[in-house]
DNA sequence: TATGAATGAGAATTCATTCAT
DNA sequence: AATGAATGAATTCTCATTCAT
């Protein structure tokens, strides 16, 4: 009667945002599957079974936590592209996007960076997919047109550095800390410093020829 | 005081190196904690309880892959920094051995990788976060050398172009196909490249007067 | 931080302690070893599964069964020291109380009389090896009052004499039955009268001069 | 082909005690069913399948143990009864041969002891309860003989005092230490003066009045 | 909204035993 | 006499989920 992909009536969407958030910082800390149910509830005051008034299952809680950040996530994509002609600029603007993402939900960027892949083979969660794909087009073309456009190297295998960068940014969920040294801004720059300049002192030649 | 005299010590045997190449794989695949010893023992073709003639626990096989891969890993970096002065070729050759690893043993690889954030919780795997300081040393100290001799700029973030680089680099276990168009050492110079020069194209003062 | 919220505290409950009757009915009868968690739950007419909704494990069944008598025994044996001066009457009242718990609690003392060696080895018990200290104390002290007062031979080996006593009492309880022709306190009676005087009829000096 | 009772053929005698005598003392120690035959494996310094080149079960070298232990002890018990026509004279003679038994195989008294009641269950080992059945013969025939001549107490419940004296008496098996500060010979005088004099002093009438 | 009791399907692990070599 | 690999049955325990109250 009420099974798989539609919400259980929402009722007071407060205490379910509630129940999402300790829930996703379960989920990042100590993984999906290694978050047991009554870890959950244990951290809400109230018993396992209880959680089901809310929910309807555990996969269902993933399942919003996801929906609900790739759809914001997807939405700043879209208006940069959107907004942004300059290659350079959207570049500067999609890193910077990512890094505030880890800022202000690191718990759901763990999430879909830890369990995406898992995830993704289930039906339910076809969508993880999709908006990979997504997101791969966004970063491509951008590439792409800076490329055509003499901004960046034109001898850049496009995909290689789609994944190369989307890794470095990504990754930096694992070990930024919102009260350590550094601003997710602030590492933006610096991580964007070293993708459009490299680590290297000048002349390039010497690599090249090597 | 007589624990352990038929205790499976870890001793070579054909037959364990096979079933930890059987397990490192399912492991790598689909996580450790979501592979199940039934997994393990039908891929090798023998009923569940009998792999615990060979292995104390499921735990144990992790740790028997990891400290080998490990001890490998290190052995190759420590021979880098004994053979390499040059702070740009050991960067090159750290970089290649890495993908060298994801080459040839990209289950461990991803293994490590993916798990070791949650085992290095337990007492029995803190060796993990001792070799992480470890590899973290030789890496810092050749990009704190390169930066002195003028071979890196000088106004990098050590700490953070070291993450910088191991989080791209690692990371590329998890798209890294053995039969795909570039072989590891290609996209090791790809990414060395890109390390190196960045992606822009000359002027890096647009940057950073930004 | 947060383990134990939902951890079923030892709170009492009618059902918990129902359960825990028939796990002590089947410890003393089976052993503890012998008896799995499966036949407690399929006494209780309930999965094995479901034990688990009430006690952590086995073990702390075993843990909280005698931790419940023992405090009840240690408190009777204190009531007596407290109250009575005379060692004879304080004697008696030892093995009436000792008999009372064989016939009011029987698996209770069979569990702590056939698995507390066993059990002490481990942390957990280590109150098993505290109790059994306190409980000699409460013997010998009486037991050297006696002697000292003349109403004991005074020539005891009174360690010896506690374990004699002790042994013989409690392991009354593998073959005392409810049923049986004698009530607890007429055994006890008998128990006291060999004790006391002993099976010889008059003239101890024959043994005496062996 | 070979199973239940007959012994496999017994070929080097000698190897066969050893192990036995190796089961024995972990069987003792550890509870028989808490043994594993790995344990006795270990021990031996075999593994455990080569065990089974030995004996045919687990259960075949417990009765072994036993049977050999119970033969003895009813051989003495025979010659007491045999050779000694004073009851007091038999009483000392049986507790005697019974610490006797303690001191010499206390490995085998503590099985007895602790693992009949269980065996006895089984078809194979019926022959506990015979024999039970064939000591207390022995102990009750002197204690009556003792009651009509005089030497005992005729007012005694001779089954009760059977259990009495045979549950101190072999108890003694938990506690004996043969490095102690007694030898078995003295703690049988103990426990006999106590058994025939009694604990009190003198006067017998105290209790009885009471 | 929540509790408290339970289910049921597995999970890891143990262990006596077998057997080819 | 022993090894080494395996079986197969059982054991303790876990956990998402259900449901009457």
């Amino acid at each position: 009667m009420n099974k798989g992909k539609q919400r259980k009536d929402s009722g007071s969407s407060v205490r379910r945002a509630q129940l999402l958030g300790l829930a996703a910082k379960l989920f990042a800390e100590r993984g999906f599957r290694s978050t047991t149910v009554r870890d959950i509830a244990d951290e809400a005051g109230i018993l396992s079974g209880s959680l089901y008034h809310h929910f309807d299952s555990k996969e269902s809680m993933v399942d919003e936590i996801l929906t609900d950040f790739l759809d914001e996530l997807f939405g700043s994509y879209a208006e940069i592209m959107r907004t942004q002609t300059d290659p350079r600029e959207a570049l500067e603007a999609f890193v910077l996007v990512s890094f505030e993402a880890i800022e202000r939900r690191p718990s759901d960027v763990a999430i879909y960076q830890n369990e995406s892949a898992h995830l993704a083979q289930f039906e339910r969660f076809s969508y993880l997919a999709k908006r990979n794909a997504e997101f791969r087009g966004y970063w491509t073309d951008m590439l792409n047109k800076g490329a055509a456009d003499g901004v960046f190297r034109d001898d850049l295998d496009i995909e290689l550095t789609y994944r190369f960068i989307r890794d470095t940014v990504w990754l930096a969920v694992r070990w930024y800390r919102p009260d350590g040294a550094l601003t997710a801004g602030a590492i933006a720059k610096e991580y964007l410093a070293i993708l459009i300049d490299g680590i290297g002192v000048g002349d390039r030649k010497k690599l090249k020829e090597a």
